[in-house]
DNA sequence: CCCCTCTCCTGATCGC
DNA sequence: TGCGATCAGGAGAGGG
């Protein structure tokens, strides 16, 4: 499940392989993999035909590539989109396939059809330039200009509860239910108290927390459970072995032998220490 | 405005 | 063996 460290290593692997390449072809396989493309999947395509890539960008679990005629292709891999280069042995969720002007095949490969790709305007947002849909999207843990005090600021004002404000990509991005855990875990928070509850210092260091823990990830190539995500060539990640909360229901707590518990919130599961993280009142 | 729930999708897995 | 139910969850639409 690609969340910030996921797409970053999949971004990196772009900017090594196809910066400066021509797309030389292009077939859209399926069409909601292009569903966001308002102009529809013949736009897209003739739109994509004969331009290079100049670049890449990220913010949050956005992705996009920089095209000589100006537009951005907008990458959000979802739930399990994959950007191949090189063959494509099992097509079967093959959802856009492209050709590079030095042969090598780029491909978006998608299971559960929640990503997709884009075309869309840069726009400069508060001194950044980032395509139109990325324009809400706040800042995420390892930019440069993250605004620690400003985001405290925020929570600090949010009657809801603290995960859900994690995971809200307007508030900070790139965080999504894996990485929330994992924070929260390593700020001994439960991740159903209030936010405006927690003090300053606590909401700094659960972002704090949050920046190790996918600066972590990113060193180990992401995290990968059942091989959905895979980076661009195909490999997944290594750091599903060093999660210390996530998924590790009945297991017992790295840092006080607890048994990890899991619960569901906003139809998610969420796994904690019941004795780091108690549970708030309610 | 703020907050929350629902919905989209496919494949693995589970219980009967 | 088969089949329906459940689960995984990012993010936007829409409701209260």
């Amino acid at each position: 499940m690609p969340e910030l460290p996921e797409v970053e290593v999949v971004r990196r692997g772009l900017a090594a392989h196809i910066v400066g390449k021509k797309i030389t072809a292009v077939r859209v396989n399926h069409p909601r993999a292009v569903r966001r493309h308002e102009e529809g999947p013949a736009d897209l395509t003739a739109r994509l035909l004969d331009n290079v890539v100049t670049g890449t960008g990220r913010r949050g679990k956005y992705l996009w590539l920089t095209l000589g005629s100006g537009d951005a292709l907008v990458v959000h891999l979802g739930m399990s989109g994959q950007m191949l280069l090189g063959p494509v042995t099992k097509t079967e969720h093959l959802r856009v396939a492209t050709l590079l002007d030095d042969g090598t095949a780029m491909s978006f490969v998608d299971q559960r059809t929640f990503g997709g790709w884009m075309l869309a305007d840069l726009v400069t947002v508060d001194g950044t330039e980032v395509p139109v849909p990325v324009a809400h999207v706040a800042r995420d843990p390892l930019d440069p200009l993250f605004d620690d005090a400003a985001v405290v600021k925020v929570l600090r004002r949010k009657h809801s509860e603290i995960k859900r404000q994690l995971l809200d990509q307007t508030v900070v991005s790139g965080i999504g239910n894996i990485y929330a855990d994992e924070s929260l875990w390593r700020a001994k928070v439960n991740g159903a108290r209030i936010a405006e509850s927690l003090t300053k210092p606590t909401l700094s260091a659960i972002l704090g927390h949050a920046a190790d823990v996918m600066r972590d990830a990113l060193g180990q190539g992401g995290t990968s459970f059942d091989s959905l995500y895979v980076n661009v060539n195909g490999e997944s990640g290594y750091f599903d072995r060093s999660l210390d909360a996530y998924g590790r229901e009945g297991e017992p707590c790295k840092r006080c032998g607890a048994i990890m518990q899991r619960d569901k919130f906003m139809n998610r599961s969420s796994y904690y220490c019941p004795k780091c993280q108690p549970r708030p009142r309610r």
